[in-house]
DNA sequence: AGCACGCCGACT
DNA sequence: GTCGGCGTGCTC
């Protein structure tokens, strides 16, 4: 009797695969296991996710495993089952999120690659053949490559019909490669308890704290908890609590926003935990990527500690998960596939019965408000040391600094103890555009629909899409007037302003496109921290650095860039922006903080700057109610992306009236170019739907997301 | 995603 | 009439 293995593949598909296990594989085919499978004349890793004695229906030809990848599995079943539902409540393919919890080498791919056959290369010799031919086959003569890099090599359109043409004459051969990695399995090893010398002593409020959290730990359920407290506070409750939970001999998820800031966590618990920790993200080599992985799946590995992909890692037995820094934007994954860590955090903590707790200073509105319909919230609340806010409105959009502003800065500068000031201006570059005032020609980007940003440092046109950048020009390529800076400037021009107002003053501009090694990085942090920098002037990079020291003074100009974003969360965005900024104000010596703006009376910015939460929430609340926008609905933007245009707007009006259909009361905006409406070659089209009742979107979505062709990726907002 | 098939305009 | 563009459909 024969065995099938229902399969689902790294593509955007949403099916499932049937394929017959071979004889000699029955033993060793499990589910979860990677296998190698013949699809659409490639070969490609698939992974099983069901075993069926007998198949559906007769319609079509079975193919073979090629190969069982696997003598243990990768997957376990609670694993497969949690992908699966989060694939699904995040709208993207389940073997794409699968294919993204394990580290790329364990996804070989066939590449199929050609080749000079010896028939061609003696034609290459006598032979007349068409240009495109020709070009082919000397390029072959060189080595052999995938159809991708021909493609890429030669500007030839309608290639693969050419190589065809050249196969059947049998002058190139067509051979497909495959790397297979050997994985190294370890055998899964059962450690004795950790010696726990973890000694973080709580204050008291953080003791209770901890402990109304920990109370839920016995009844060994699903308990989500909400941690409102400053970072230091929330981390001391996250030790204790990860003590506990070890105790219980249970693993512990520690997710945070970036990267970066896993290398300080992952210090501070080597000290006490050793080799019990693994870190987990894409910056890691290919070979740390995968012992790290096999550390986790066989429970090697106590805590896992990492970015928004790490919700994926193969660790069982999860007692906790640590959604540090909820607010932060960052969990997101917006490319294939595209899910949010916090939602995957949720359902996995469920699945698990395990704690979750969300900690921020700043959480975002709707997390919040559920926390606290919900009754969940714990929250820390501490009084930052009084500050003189000073919020400055701008006059005349001529001038980079105002005369006021200037002159504080001078003050403080010379004074008596004079202290290095740090500022922040949130655009990289010179100037965002250059235009040709005669005949309104403004560079673009070719790939994007953008405009060119100049940056003068470094003398040149920059993308700040994909990228591209050319040499700076002076005249109109159309005209030949000569071009100007456009009206609004970046970062380079408060530099050059600073430097003219303070002449021998010490003034560094940290952004991510002159400070780009991590090398640079400390370097520029250790002379500030050391006040050899009077003034430090930075782009969003800059508040992003955690180490940098506290000082007097901090200016922030121009907070308002992120109100005009057409982004129902810009004034929490600009409120969560401008209150990091000020968390570098020092606690004591009359802290002093300067905000230039042209919207100087914005309820986000004006929170921010007293450091007011409750205010910011009360009044963001209420326009989220009134507006209908998440907590209040749920929003789904549905983007599509291609290079062809004509299709997009086609499959996007699909999609529109589709959810029309299905539920009359779903809002929708669009279908519309989206506000970048190409990146890279490809256009993109939106689609946003709204609805109070979430059930009634998410139906309206699956069913209308069938129909459409186009790769699309959705995002969710509840 | 990739890749083949099949149907329409512009050219040796 | 062919070449070569792109819309369409399929992959166990």
């Amino acid at each position: 009797m024969s065995l099938y293995a229902e399969v689902v593949l790294g593509l955007p598909l949403t099916k499932t695969f049937t394929y017959v296990i071979p004889e000699t594989s029955k033993a060793l085919a499990k589910v979860g296991s990677r296998v190698l499978v013949p699809f659409h004349r490639r070969e490609i890793t698939g992974f099983v996710v069901g075993l069926k004695s007998r198949k559906k229906r007769e319609d079509y030809e079975l193919k073979d495993i090629r190969e069982v990848l696997d003598e243990e599995p990768v997957f376990t079943s609670e694993f497969l089952f949690f992908t699966q539902k989060f694939s699904a409540a995040s709208f993207c393919s389940w073997g794409e999120m699968l294919q993204a919890a394990l580290p790329p080498s364990y996804v070989p791919k066939s590449r199929v690659k050609m080749s000079l056959s010896e028939e061609g290369e003696k034609f290459l010799q006598s032979e007349s053949l068409a240009e495109g031919e020709t070009k082919i086959l000397e390029l072959l003569r060189n080595g052999t490559y995938t159809r991708t890099f021909i493609k890429r090599k030669i500007k030839q359109k309608n290639l693969s019909l050419i190589l065809a043409r050249l196969e059947k004459k049998g002058l190139i051969l067509v051979q497909s490669d495959l790397k297979k990695m050997r994985r190294r399995v370890e055998n899964e090893i059962d450690l004795s308890p950790v010696q726990l010398e973890m000694d973080f002593s709580l204050d008291e409020e953080s003791g209770r704290a901890s402990g109304i959290i920990s109370a839920s730990l016995g009844k060994k359920m699903f308990s989500p908890f909400y941690l409102h407290a400053s970072r230091q506070k929330r981390e001391a409750i996250y030790f204790d609590l990860i003590k506990k939970i070890l105790y219980i001999r249970k693993k512990i998820l520690y997710l945070v926003p970036e990267i970066a800031l896993t290398t300080s966590l992952q210090e501070k618990f080597a000290q006490k935990l050793g080799e019990n920790v693994a870190v987990l993200h894409s910056r890691l080599t290919a070979k740390q990527r995968e012992s790290e992985w096999e550390r986790i799946r066989t429970g090697r590995a106590d805590v896992v500690v990492g970015p928004r992909s790490a919700i994926l890692s193969p660790l069982s037995n999860i007692g906790l998960i640590i959604l540090d820094d909820e607010h932060d934007e960052s969990y997101r994954q917006t490319e294939n596939p595209s899910y949010d860590a916090r939602k995957g955090a949720l359902l996995r903590a469920k699945q698990a019965s395990a704690l979750l707790i969300s900690g921020s200073s700043i959480p975002s509105v709707e997390a919040y408000y559920l926390a606290k319909r919900q009754g969940y919230l714990v929250e820390i609340t501490e009084k930052s040391a009084d500050r003189k806010v000073e919020i400055l409105r701008e006059r005349s959009r001529k001038c980079v600094l105002e005369d006021k502003l200037i002159r504080e800065i001078g003050q403080k500068l010379t004074g008596k103890n004079p202290d290095p000031i740090l500022i922040f201006f949130n655009r990289r570059g010179y100037a965002s555009f250059m235009i040709c005032p005669r005949c309104r020609y403004i560079p673009r980007c070719e790939r994007c629909d953008v405009t060119m940003s100049f940056h003068k440092k470094e003398g040149k046109l920059l993308c700040h899409y994909c990228g591209f950048s050319s040499p700076k020009i002076n005249t109109c390529p159309e005209c030949g007037g000569k071009l100007v800076f456009g009206k609004s400037f970046g970062i380079e021009v408060v530099e050059e302003e600073l430097k003219k107002r303070f002449p021998g003053k010490n003034i560094v501009c940290f952004d991510s496109d002159r400070v780009r090694t991590r090398k640079d990085q400390e370097k520029i942090l250790s002379r500030f921290a050391e006040k050899k920098i009077d003034i430090l002037l930075g782009t969003q990079f800059l508040s992003h650095q955690e180490n940098l020291p506290p000082v007097s003074t901090v200016v922030i100009l121009h907070p308002e860039i992120f109100l005009t974003l057409p982004d129902f969360r810009a004034s929490q965005k600009t409120f969560q922006t401008v209150n990091q900024m000020t968390k570098f104000l020092a606690g004591e010596g009359d802290p002093l903080l300067f905000i230039q703006t042209t919207n100087p009376d914005h309820y986000s910015i004006r929170h921010a700057a007293f450091d007011d939460y409750d205010c910011f929430y009360e009044q963001e609340i209420k326009y989220r109610r009134l507006m209908n926008y998440p907590p209040f609905s749920r929003l789904a933007e549905v983007l599509l992306t291609g290079e062809n245009l004509r299709a997009l707007a086609r499959e996007s009006r699909k999609i529109f009236s589709c959810v029309k259909d299905q539920d009359s009361q779903i809002e929708t905006w669009g279908p519309a170019l989206a506000p970048v409406s190409r990146i890279r070659g490809k256009f993109r089209i939106q689609v946003v739907l709204k609805s109070k009742k979430k059930r009634a979107l998410d139906g309206a979505l699956q069913k209308s997301l069938e129909q459409v062709k186009s790769r699309k990726t959705v995002f969710i907002y509840e």
